[in-house]
DNA sequence: GCCAACGTTGGC
DNA sequence: GCCAACGTTGGC
């Protein structure tokens, strides 16, 4: 099993969304590595953490699991969304994503900080230099080693 | 193919 | 709100 962790930010769709909405079309991703991530390598499943990003405590806060694999991202062909894509061919989608289910809530935030402060993840995609990717695959040594934090 | 300009991400 | 870092775009 692969492991990921996903980055959304809490204000536009946050754990407690995804706990309510129980699964959810992971939408929005315009980075072609991220999509490659979700196209090629994401089985049903697998798991991933859910992390805030761009909020006043940045951490991994729940766990997703992948529902389906991946398909064409609806929001490039409609037009009035912030991520509609005028070059994509509806014949041939650039754009692709995977449903997640709601798995669990961590019993605590496990902090951007913790996380940087640690140096028994190896090197870990979250916390590389400049790092900006919105998915980002999590070995299974970091995936054991970050919950055994929680 | 180079690279400057620009837009975005995301921590702080 | 600032800004470092990085991806993308497009002129050449």
């Amino acid at each position: 099993m692969n492991h990921w962790l996903f980055k959304s930010e809490p204000e536009e769709f946050s754990i407690d969304d995804l706990k309510r909405v129980r699964k959810e079309p992971w939408t929005g991703v315009r980075n072609y590595q991220a999509r490659n991530f979700m196209r090629d390598q994401m089985r049903v499943g697998d798991l991933g953490f859910f992390y805030h990003s761009n909020c006043p405590v940045p951490g991994i806060v729940g766990i997703l699991r992948i529902a389906t694999p991946a398909s064409a991202d609806r929001l490039q062909f409609v037009p009035d969304s912030d991520y509609f894509d005028p070059t994509s061919d509806p014949a041939n989608p650039r754009w692709a994503c995977v449903d997640v289910a709601f798995e669990r809530k961590l019993a605590r935030t496990i902090t951007l900080d913790e996380l940087k402060a640690r140096d028994d993840l190896g090197d870990f995609a979250l916390t590389r230099r400049g790092n900006r990717l919105s998915i980002l695959p999590v070995t299974t040594a970091q995936w054991s080693t970050i919950l055994n934090l929680e």
